[in-house]
DNA sequence: GCTAACTCGTATATTCCCGTACGAGCTAAA
DNA sequence: TTTAGCTCGTACGGGAATATACGAGTTAGC
């Protein structure tokens, strides 16, 4: 059961401009609003809440989109190998998708049960937690400091660089070194 | 001219509470409400009106009062020698306080005028980043990487680990380990 | 070209938070 | 004990955001 009554193009097409939309302002600013949201995406918005009942679905939506993108990107990357290469072309290809990801993320957890978000997040996640557990097991990652900590911490680097390039203080064309550079002092063992 | 009808040693009571409370509930959530702050406070809303005309005088009179304790806590810890034990120091007494006054930065940043919140934070902010040059000059830092990234990408983190204690996937007593561990791999020169 | 689907404006209800007004009752301090 | 200062409830007004209701105009698709 696709959709029950067709749906025409040009819906499609309002559709794909608000969840763009809505990926592109939730992911730097939680808080957006509606009003906001619909008029980046060139849609009045009473259009908007014609495809989306309430804020909730909205954010659910760009999430998803999101995490799908983020998805094809981990399916291309290659992740055999030396992980620490392997994470090097994970993070060349997609820390801004991590960045924008963590942020639509704070504002899911603000309208969706808790529950859900983990449901939805949960896949990708462990991706990186698998990658991060074979590079510690071939003995190129650290192991004096929990899996989950170097998860988060490794997103909470690339949400800061991405706040700090919104923040003028970093040149968008630096960040790539930067991020690769502090993610794997950190993940490195301890001398 | 420090007062000009004198205060009452109850309003002053009421006060102090109020913006210890406000620095509990802003440092966590740079969007909780007077109500709150009030009610934590164990104090009427009118009452907090009473001594805070409005809400970016509360966030200022919380934001200065724990940017004072770190200026106490940064003259109390010696900074001098191998600037690594100098961090790791500075990092054991205060990583909670950088991370708190990270969220009222927040907060302050949504109320008051930017040129107001950095003419506070100034100071302290340029203590850590002094160390930071000190120790690339001493050849113990990195640098391979701006002293600016450096400076935020430890707030980030320490910002992150309180976040990590909060919700319940860090254990408090392992933070001051994880965080020094962390940073010092970050600010190591790579290898 | 007909029709269902879509767009989108205006108006309205609701909720949440901020801030003000008024006033009654309590308490510290001279 | 007097009085000025403090506490704090209730009530109100305003702004912002979410969400609903209604309806008129437009367009895709058979």
């Amino acid at each position: 059961m696709t959709t029950r009554t067709r749906r025409r193009a040009d819906a499609e097409r309002s559709i794909a401009r608000i969840v763009a939309a809505a990926r592109e302002l939730l992911g730097r600013d939680p808080a957006a609003t509606i009003d906001e949201i619909a008029a980046a995406a060139g849609v009045g918005r009473m259009t908007l809440y014609g495809h989306f009942p309430n804020r909730a679905q909205l954010v659910e939506a760009a999430l998803v989109d999101a995490l799908r993108d983020g998805e094809d990107v981990l399916s291309a990357v290659d992740l055999t190998g030396d992980p620490r290469d392997a994470l090097d072309r994970l993070l060349a290809s997609s820390w801004s998708l991590v960045a924008e990801s963590s942020s639509l993320l704070a504002a899911a957890l603000e309208v969706l049960p808790a529950g859900r978000v983990r449901e939805l997040h949960g896949a990708p996640a462990t991706r990186l937690e698998d990658l991060l557990r074979r590079g510690q097991d071939d003995g190129v990652f650290r192991t004096d400091l929990p899996v989950g900590w170097l998860v988060s911490a490794v997103h909470y680097l690339l949400k800061g660089a991405a706040e700090e390039e919104r923040a003028g203080r970093l040149d968008a064309a630096d960040i790539p070194r930067v991020v690769t550079a502090s993610v794997r002092s950190l993940l490195a063992p301890p001398a």
